[in-house]
DNA sequence: CATGAATGAGCTTTCATTCAT
DNA sequence: AATGAATGAAAGCTCATTCAT
């Protein structure tokens, strides 16, 4: 009511777009590809149906461009950090599990994977695009760790280093898909932190009490 | 003629139902509960769309019935298994976990995971009823498990068992969601069963070689 | 009010189509086929616009439909009575001319012309049927009674009949377009079986008048 | 500096308008009134949306302003040829009809007759102005050719006027039509100098050979 | 004078649901 | 019990029109 401007609206071309994906990510998120209308996303966005034609050109296009721009960065992000270290393996695990609460809570992307895996039936170019960027780096990326501590004698030699991978993966997949789907209707939220922290003590040291007597 | 004629309609009454939901489960599998058209789901059932209302009140209906009917006897199943064994913990967790893949291969709960995960959103009294019988019994389940390992000596004391159930779960549910979304575009299938294995042998002995020398 | 039914509606499969493209000719006559709502021709055929789409897979298709069902029947009639006749050419022109008044009253064909003319541009796919199955046959089939007439000596023998073909029909087909655009607007009705008369007239004589002194 | 400025301006100002209705002109023809999009008008103009409203209140008075400006110029002339002529029917027919190619080459009214004719009923206005200022000041004008020639017994006494006038008009408007619409998609384009020689030869000796043994 | 971002009414199209048969 | 023609309420999308710049 008080508001800055009195106008019907204002030209804001460069902020649009961002806005936009920002309000489709949420309303993606919530409630699937499908079920979301444009209706909602302009109405997030602060503006109508109309003008989201003008930045994106179709439903699907939108939902594209949602998933894009999050996963843009993030990966990148991930593999630098590998890349420049000459940590021990374990060292690297531990700053990549424990780095990935923070990341998932500052971005937007963690409601990514429910998505790309909700519609993957229905996107397929969408499901070969993430499955390029997305899960093929991001395993190499891990495949590279384990294989690094292998290699140094950290890992036991004989690790099936490629279904590892997901044993390192999924516990992190879990918690992003939780918030995203069941957490709002559970008793209390996941401490995603804590949970990073006995995955990563379960995997390098394992669930067994160590011999008693040797 | 009146008795056969009847019996022709009695078991086609009695099998209808099933037929729909195994036709239901698969077209919500593929393409999600808002991008399935009733159409399809009648189609691949054999009848037409009118027909599915003789037996479910609206699509919605239809979806629980679904979710509901491939969860209630899987889960009593599992829990029968763990209830009546005196066996140690490593060898129960090692037959849950080996039971899976054939179990996931068998029925077509499989896909359960997925759906609830994506419609979790747009159905909260779906999303409360898997969390109370499935969420909740499946990690109390495990984590019985995982206390009488603690309690037997058999596992590390210091076990945080609650966070620790999720890491045992997640890549279980991994595989399951993994099928039914991105494994169609990838370039081979997941050996669920050679993961579960991997999977297993981590929990139970972690990353980490044995320190040489002591 | 005192209807036969009170039902909301009734299943009429075979009438429908027809009715629905009588309909819908009457519409795009009137205003062309982009002004054209789907909500007026449901209501002017008596169901409602999801209905249309039982029977047609869009608002084209169903433009195309209608082009397609009036010119079908009509054009090979004209044929037909051309190939079974020995006689003269002036007679079977005077026939042709005399017949058109009463078959454009009588079936709906008049409009198609006035359509086909304004949306040759946006469905280049109909204007290549409309020029193989009504343009080229119809000019044959003038073409051919100019030829006979020539070659019996009936008609100067330098006619020119290509263009000549042309000639013939424009009056009929300025008839049609009259009809279906400018006449409900002009202070009275076209008389076409007049004006067919004096085109014939014309044609078989000329304008000037016989050489007074021969 | 101010006076080259503002000279320059003024000179698009006065410029606009003509080109505007010259883009507007070829979409219409193109696509009809409805199809026409003001995005593309504007394209073909050099301009942007926005500016054709400062010219023109509406899409509907940009069209009525095409119609209009074309037809202005273009009746006058042919009347004041008539007007000024002492020649014989016969020929001032000849001239009429042979100057009638090259008009419609050179100006785009030949497009007009086809937009009147498809769009006359949703713009009763406009049907009503060309009846008006076209078909009453055109067919008075042929009519008075043809009355000139009976009277001065060029023609036959007994000619119907009235419905000639249409004879003479129906082939040149034809070619109008015929260049919009299909002629695109024919295998050769329509002769309209060749058409309008054949035309005026029929028009004035008429198809019948004449009396042999006369 | 000119722009083009933004609007919003209105269109085509889809599809869960109903109900006469 | 089963059908499938018909419905009608949305939904996606378009585009003439407006107006801040």
């Amino acid at each position: 009511m008080a508001a800055t401007s009195t106008a019907r609206w204002r030209r804001r071309k460069d902020e649009r777009p961002g806005e936009i994906l920002t309000a489709a990510l949420a309303c993606f998120a919530e409630r699937g590809f499908a079920a979301t209308r444009l209706d909602d996303v302009a109405a997030r966005a602060g503006v109508t149906k109309g003008t989201l034609y003008l930045y994106f050109a179709s439903k699907e296009e939108l939902f594209k461009s949602v998933v894009r721009q999050e996963i843009v960065a993030s990966i990148a992000q991930a593999e630098e950090m590998v890349a420049h270290s000459e940590e021990s393996a374990a060292v690297l695990l531990e700053r990549l599990l424990a780095n990935w609460p923070g990341l998932i809570a500052a971005s937007r992307i963690g409601a990514i994977p429910k998505l790309v895996l909700g519609e993957a039936g229905n996107f397929p170019e969408l499901a070969r695009f993430y499955l390029d960027e997305v899960v093929r780096r991001g395993t190499a990326l891990i495949a590279g760790i384990l294989r690094r501590g292998v290699e140094r004698g950290e890992f036991r030699p004989a690790l099936d280093i490629e279904r590892a991978v997901f044993c390192v993966i999924a516990p992190v997949l879990f918690t992003m898909l939780w918030r995203h789907s069941l957490e709002p209707y559970a008793d209390r939220p996941l401490d995603a932190r804590a949970l990073c922290a006995t995955h990563l003590d379960l995997l390098l040291h394992g669930l067994s009490a160590p011999e008693p007597r040797e």
